[in-house]
RNA sequence: GGCGCCGUACCCAAGUGGUAAGGGAGAGGUCUGCAAAACCUUCAUGCACCGGUUCGAAUCCGGUCGGCGCCUCCA
């Protein structure tokens, strides 16, 4: 099936055509490292996974690869700017280095917990210091550099072509409208490939380079990395929809100039997770995390199934009644599927109906029309609550249909019953007397006792069942 | 000030000019001691508003109002 992408360059749908045959190569940005990722980053991650399944699921092999940055940057907050690793330890009173390695950690968990396929390759920035500095002498030689005040920066003037991706030649820029221009660019958009020249005291993670001790730029480790694992072209870049004006347009700048050739050919963006009036910012306001949503009793994948009703090109609201409802859908979706287990085992895709093969026929259309996921969701709860199609159809193409919703429904299997205290037992089974002695008021005060203990009470003509609720 | 995106039911949300997907909530029903669960039925003559193009517009064009993002680190 042809896949059509939403090109960021060019700004429109385009059919995708690989460099090489069966092999996609893709570099997703990754985290800066100083603190936890919050939800909004993690619809990002998401959107790489989706975008990397269905790949998958289409017959491509895929090599994903995505940075760890942990190199400190700068902040925000409308002060000079201070350096975010610096700062989180000043905060933390813990080294730069463990600073990276916790939130590192973190981060892997929190994507290992969304069902999020692991990276081919994940590369740290501090691992490819070496890489980037051959970059910048690249870059140098071809007369794209300059220095000044003891840094390197990038001539944009250099390079024709500047601000393609962003449509900067339409826009009338304001550059150092809300921050002071480094006084040193001949162009205010000029930007840094080297420092020396730190501003920050106590900058602990330094390098040896041609241009003396220093750090790198933010940009110049994602060029050098995506270059070194995937080749000097490749086709898929994807982030942020906030990276297109500054991070991907000097990326591009970078790479293309050093190459002398055209870099990437489809550019990506997710747009933002919204949330109350605007979007989540590490920065400001709303800071929601994974684990503070599994504090108030959501799993991880309850936050995957919200991110899959939404298009990735879409702001996406966030409340708590959304998440609910998107809590309930999931565990809709697991009681069924456990059901349609107890029934059936699913069959060859020879035998599916033409009615089955249409639902998946539409799933697929849907994802390769540039991942339409909840039309995709669509289509598969209409398989399930169509009548005329059997469990076990609806089994093999549920768990097709999986692959790239990545919820491991054929791994699923009904909860474990938990070893309840002899407490909650004994009252389980009071009940169940007071019913047999149809003393209902009993019963039924036994029965909000439960409840308030978090065990739901289900009585079925083959006797009283009860689950724990989560 | 410039650039970009968006406005679809109570909430979230899809919609590629041909007559409004899906999920959740709600309502009614079957079943049940009552619940729960399950199942059945129901839920936008309407897509911010006003014009226009068209045989036909949520989709295209113009305007108005409202929201969001970016131009600064950021997913």
């Amino acid at each position: 099936m042809e896949l059509h992408f939403y090109n960021t360059m060019g700004r429109s749908m385009q059919l995708f055509t690989p460099l090489h045959d069966h092999h996609v190569g893709m570099y997703c940005c990754g985290p800066t490292v100083y603190n936890y990722a919050h939800i909004g980053n993690l619809r990002a991650y998401l959107f790489d996974d989706v975008l990397r399944r269905t790949l998958e699921y289409f017959g491509y092999d895929v090599t994903h690869v995505m940075n760890i940055t942990d190199v400190g940057h700068l902040t925000d907050d409308e002060d000079e700017g201070e350096d975010k690793m610096l700062k989180s330890s000043r905060e933390t009173g813990k080294s730069v280095w463990d600073i990276a390695a916790f939130y590192t950690e973190a981060f892997f968990h929190d994507i290992d917990s969304l069902h999020i396929k692991r990276p081919s390759v994940s590369c740290k920035a501090t691992d490819h210091i070496q890489d980037m500095i051959a970059l910048i002498k690249r870059l140098e030689d071809r007369g794209f550099t300059y220095e000044a005040g003891g840094n390197i920066y990038f001539s944009i003037d250099k390079f024709p072509d500047y601000g393609k991706l962003s449509m900067r030649d339409k826009q009338n820029l304001h550059a150092g409208a809300r921050i002071a221009v480094d006084s040193n660019k001949r162009n205010p958009h000029d930007f840094v490939l080297w420092f020396t020249h730190s501003k920050f005291e106590h900058h602990s993670m330094l390098w040896d380079s041609p241009w003396g001790r220093g750090y790198p730029g933010w940009h110049i480790e994602c060029s050098a990395m995506s270059m070194k694992y995937l080749g000097e072209q490749f086709d898929i870049h994807c982030g942020g929809i906030d990276h297109i004006p500054i991070h991907h347009t000097n990326e591009i700048a970078q790479s293309e100039a050093a190459t002398g050739r055209k870099w990437v050919n489809y550019w990506m963006h997710n747009e933002f997770l919204i949330i109350g009036k605007g979007k989540m910012a590490k920065s400001s306001g709303e800071f929601l995390t994974l684990s503070v949503l599994v504090d108030k009793g959501y799993t991880p994948l309850d936050y995957r199934y919200f991110s899959l009703g939404g298009h990735y090109r879409s702001q996406l609201q966030f409340s708590y009644e959304s998440l609910d409802a998107a809590r309930k859908a999931r565990e809709n979706l697991y009681d069924r599927t456990l059901r349609l287990k107890e029934d059936a085992s699913p069959c060859p895709f020879s035998q599916l109906g033409d009615k089955a093969r249409t639902y998946l026929g539409h799933y697929e259309a849907a994802l390769a029309y540039d991942l339409n996921t909840p039309k995709a969701l669509s289509e598969m709860w209409m398989l399930l609550k169509d009548k005329d199609i059997s469990p076990r159809e609806k089994l093999t193409v549920l768990y097709k249909m999986d692959e790239v919703f990545g919820f491991n429904l054929e791994q699923l299997e009904q909860a474990s019953v938990e070893v309840l205290d002899d407490e909650i037992m004994d009252l389980i089974k009071e009940r169940e007397k007071a019913r047999e002695r149809r003393d209902w008021a009993k019963a039924d005060t036994l029965r909000d006792l439960l409840l308030q203990r978090g065990i739901s009470i289900k009585d079925t003509p083959e006797g009283t069942k009860w689950t724990k609720n989560v």
